[in-house]
DNA sequence: CTGAAAGCGCTTACAG
DNA sequence: CTGAAAGCGCTTACAG
């Protein structure tokens, strides 16, 4: 309950300031603040300014030193997600953060909730703090509102979702083709009335996944059924709806595409509710914890958020390092984890 | 690919400031000022201003704002959690965020990944930047490095764990009646031979559910066996390892007690492994994805993570709003979720 | 090396 | 109501 480094403020209420150390230690303020931010001084100095410091508590206000600054670096980056809820995105700040950490910087995060008025609200606020660079998983449909920022010299970066009417680079996974693999797989299992369980349809994923999955079927051939196609699930709980009312219709499907990780755990309750997670074959985008403990165990096209972050951050990196060239973007390839529900074959329906 | 608010900045490369808006509205400073905080002024100045704001792209510098205005406010609030990657902490960072957004304030969270360095460099990034308050999820054994900060007006508050060497508000789970409910739960089933998986044990929430383990285990008037104790388990694989050697041991548990939810994954795993989940009872401490999917299912001790986090960002605007009074601290309960694996019998092993 | 002074982009008394 | 001026807490040429 004490304080190691000195007795606090001399006035209460108010933060100390350089001012403060300044008159303590006997010195100016253009000491003070050389030896705060570890410049050259004579030793002597040093030890008075960091004995006043030690004394007031004092604390560089950063909001006054970026604002001075003249190269106006805060060694900070900002970090909009969609919703800290879902693990995926708390896997992408992850990456993020690490190659933020290998450089001495810091991140901050917020999370959108897939508000778009919140997204622009975080992302603003973010760069009105005087960030040095923006991550942004877009979750509007117009992300121009970054160009006066941009322009003024700070970077960004969109990851998961490119982002609309803004030119910039962008780290995605590869969502048509993971999804095509889970449809391939499903079809060289003998299914042919595969389900998809879709997130919002204004989300970029949705819409690429759902193209994966139409494109795979039509090139097999096959018609693309749309009483088979649920969208718009916000929620395991959706999923688990969608899931109950498909296997209740008039021609059910044999195998389930899930198109994100809640939704895959709300196929999986429904399946297991209805006693037939041994007999419709389910392939999940994204992996879920625990896919393996399940019986069937779970097979997923996994995505790697973790490298998705590292690759927006490196991006963005670069852009602020200075690099002018086009856009790029990235894009991070998935992996398809057989574990026994994706390898359920048809042949029981025939 | 264009701006549709205007033409972007005049001087390519700066950010245009108060001062071009107040030149090319033909107002004053003040003016500008006013009407871009939303005050009263003539319906033509207004409109004058606006027009320049979206003709130059104008943002606001809220770091110079907040340095000058007189309240010091700046609607944010800074979150330090210990871990992004689990998901306990992203619901925590979401109850938070929840009570912040009904407040009209914005949140932004970064991660220590248990690093005590780094929980101080967050914080005090986050307290230089003037945010009005700070939650934090203690990793370190000494947070008084924050009385300077808080003495200067910035409220602070803890969550998860309390502080130590500071004086503060903390919203914590029910840790060791949680763990005890959990144990009796066991006994209650005829298990004797119960092992404890917990994490590093600095962490306050391991010291606790050891504490709520033991006691229950004394008061049963039963031993406490040291070579059933298993902690300092980081990670899923840890724990699946360290279940490993305990089931292979010479006088093996009947009943497991997980002290953390991915600690709850790997005894899973290793049970499953050893095909001996059918027989080896389980309770979780902390809820997991697809505990009821797995067979049997998972029992766990659940904590709110959520509620955990509201009460914390509770307690913090109450200091915020001006509160004086002692130091509080909020329980928050936990619940047992029998599933399955909790309520495997002792018998088969007699 | 050190210190006095200017100024970063804003807000806010103050006078009109 | 509006505008000119001071000043928030710093950094950084500049002169010594």
């Amino acid at each position: 309950m004490v304080d190691p480094g000195g007795a606090g403020p001399v006035v209460a209420g108010r933060r100390p300031t350089m001012k403060d150390v300044a008159l303590l230690a006997g010195v100016s303020l253009s000491t003070v603040s050389r030896v705060v931010n570890g410049e050259n001084a004579r030793p002597d100095l040093i030890a008075r300014v960091q004995h006043a410091v030690g004394m007031l508590g004092y604390r560089r206000d950063l909001t006054a030193s970026t604002l001075r600054r003249a190269d106006r670096v805060s060694a900070s980056i900002g970090l909009v997600v969609a919703d800290v809820g879902n693990p995926f995105f708390a896997a992408v700040q992850r990456g993020v953060e690490e190659v933020a950490r290998e450089r001495g910087v810091l991140g901050f995060t917020g999370s959108s909730d897939e508000d778009p008025d919140r997204e622009r609200e975080l992302a603003q606020a973010l760069a009105g703090r005087r960030v040095d660079g923006l991550i942004i998983v877009p979750t509007g449909h117009d992300q121009s509102y970054l160009l006066p920022d941009r322009q003024a010299g700070i970077a960004v970066t969109f990851v998961d979702r490119p982002p609309r009417h803004l030119d910039a680079d962008v780290a995605l996974s590869d969502n048509a083709g993971g999804t095509a693999t889970a449809v391939r797989h499903l079809l060289a299992h003998g299914h042919t009335r595969i389900a998809f369980l879709g997130d919002r349809e204004r989300l970029f994923t949705t819409a690429e996944r759902l193209r994966g999955y139409r494109e795979t079927l039509l090139t097999a051939g096959l018609g693309v059924d749309p009483a088979l196609i649920r969208i718009g699930l916000e929620s395991s709980a959706a999923a688990e709806a969608a899931t109950r009312v498909l296997l209740g219709g008039p021609a059910p499907p044999t195998a389930l595409v899930a198109g994100q990780n809640l939704l895959t755990v709300g196929a999986v309750q429904a399946l297991r509710a209805a006693d037939r997670q041994h007999e419709v074959a389910l392939v999940g985008f994204d992996d879920v914890p625990l896919a393996a403990a399940v019986d069937p165990g779970i097979s997923v096209v996994a995505q790697r958020p973790v490298e998705l972050g590292r690759r927006a951050a490196e991006l963005l990196f670069a852009r602020i390092d200075g690099d002018h060239g086009p856009s790029r973007t990235a894009v991070v390839p998935t992996d398809l984890v057989p574990r026994g529900s994706g390898e359920l074959g048809a042949a029981r329906f025939r």
